[in-house]
DNA sequence: GATGAATGAGATTTCATTCAT
DNA sequence: AATGAATGAAATCTCATTCAT
């Protein structure tokens, strides 16, 4: 009836900071339980919300599940980024930091990381392509400079990528046995896992 | 008079038998799709039985899973001990050796074990601690290699407990990569990923 | 700013009459053939909606059986009570105003109460408890008459609690029998079977 | 292949009584739980025996439940005959040793009764006609000493078919709460129950 | 006579999705 | 924007019944 007025721009942003918590609160929960494990209900009782409202936001299950990897992705991939803003030194410091960094976002805040990012056979065909993108931003960062101590002859490795699968396996793994270890033993845990994982760039010597 | 007759042994062994066709069946699903993912339905249809058939022999879903991934566990287990076993030469060598057979277990038949190993979390509690077990024999193999070159001196570690994680986590993870490579390249990959993961007992030189 | 808003109470009591709608539906189906032999999609046809549909309101059968025992119990012991209040006279003939309702309320509207009421021990612990209360609140009417009838020397017992059992098992039993006869001859079979009861409080001459 | 010979007398024999022992359990279950809560599986469990062995002997489910039926009002009739051949006495002595071994049996040995007997309703129509007709051989006994007591002038009543049915029901459903009391308690509760039915027979005096 | 195995129909339950308000 | 209500498809589970051995 009459014209549909245009979202204010305050509108805009109301609906956009809605979402994020939307987003947030589905990130932990398929971060938990896993994407089959987890409903619509669940999700919306965490956020004092009743499931038809979802639809508002998203039109599927799927959408929800995707946007929510987007989120949790991004925001991941900004903090990698800053810690490196912040750390000077080696490509050897470096990545030493940045997987320090991985492995302690991943207990800390997402164990939910393993089921999103590593699986992407479990989501609708639709979404995979996407997550898969997601993978490749947040790859780059450990991919540039690695190859950034390869062309300084700092490290050796077998192949740039499968170091990268079998890092981002075993970073996002982390969670679950770290994740169990009392506080205390946790930053020790963490410490043993960049350290060990630095010999994958120091093959063969 | 009133004698309850014990079921015949050859009764036994057919019942046994049977009994390991539906767990194969469901192991090769539970591992393709995931635990969520698999009806009964799919189940009962890999056997050409109906749904229902299936609880003549487990009593709910949860355990014919339960069962199905031991037997899961117990095949692959069968299997690295079996190389093992054909296998000759220093703990070097063994460790490839057995690193490249899991790879290639992982790879070709059990794509999703990841999710059905991994994540202990997502099973009911009386589960958890039947599969952990599961993991614990499993990890067997690899402690004793490892620690047998240790005490050699061939190999050097941080911590043989993060060592085993890391390294079964890419393992487990490695079907996700190495699974859509066309399948000439997936020898050389899974050759990679030995060689990359045999850095992770030479640290720090 | 987040505020949950609590349903506003108009549709509290638009929920609550859609419950009491599923919950009449159930007691008539309960009562008429039975907790066992009824499914809910019985019950969901009779209200013109799915089987899904009553979940949004009981969580499970047992809970929705339960439930709609109380209402029966309720809306039963309620006319009991109206009756009491339009009824005067001596306790012998209040008494047998209230034999006589009840058994009329167990032929017309109820025939199948006795499995419901007198068999406790077919229910789920957790719902026995919510119908012996149910039974007590019922029995109080009949005992406190009779106490009165006692008190002034009209009625004799041997003992009251089994006075009442008596009665209340012959009560509702009554539709087995009665509920059989052609509508013409029932008047008087509930007649015959309150005088013949109103003997039990008049034991010994 | 060749004659097929006819059953042995001995075989008859042997197998009256299996059949026996199975209408016992079944009309034990039947009892404790109610006909549509018993399942096959439960019956034949409790004989040590398969499901499939009961249809061997019985075509249904249905049955079996009829002459368990059956079973289980052939020997109570015939044990209230016995005691009625044991005891002399006038009519009110004679109704009263009957009413009083009718609720022993009930409670000490059916509690089961008030489902089976009571409740044509739950079953299946054609089972409900036998199970009436076991109904009049076992009310016969009842109804022949009411009769005798009316003639000889020491009973009086408003109907005979009425206080038969009550007493019935009463008689019947004195399991439910006697069967409760610690057994110290029971003599006692069953002593007041005839009493109390007693006054059935002196209507209005 | 009895058993193990299987079936198929139906029951309970879950859940993504839609829609009127 | 959000809610309460409803739906329908599919999943888990139960059970009377059949049958080859």
């Amino acid at each position: 009836m009459g014209a549909v007025k245009p979202p204010s721009e305050r509108m805009q942003r109301k609906r956009g900071k809605r979402i994020q918590e939307i987003l947030t609160a589905a990130a932990e929960l398929f971060g938990e339980r896993g994407y089959d494990a987890v409903s619509l209900e669940h999700v919306a009782e965490r956020l004092d919300v009743t499931k038809g409202s979802l639809y508002y936001y998203f039109s599927s299950k799927d959408e929800l599940g995707t946007a929510a990897i987007e989120t949790l992705g991004d925001e991941w991939t900004a903090r990698l980024e800053e810690l490196l803003d912040r750390t000077e030194g080696t490509p050897e410091v470096r990545l030493r930091a940045l997987i320090h960094e991985h492995v302690t976002i991943a207990v800390n805040d997402y164990p939910a990381a393993l089921r999103l990012f590593l699986m992407p056979r479990e989501w609708p065909s639709a979404q995979r392509e996407r997550i898969k993108e997601l993978r490749r931003r947040h790859d780059a960062l450990f991919r540039a400079l690695i190859e950034e101590g390869l062309a300084s002859g700092e490290f050796t490795v077998t192949s740039v990528d499968t170091v990268l699968q079998c890092m981002h396996a075993a970073m996002s793994q982390a969670p679950t046995w770290c994740g169990e270890l009392p506080s205390a033993a946790r930053g020790k845990a963490v410490d043993e896992v960049a350290d060990t994982l630095m010999a994958l760039v120091h093959i063969g010597r």
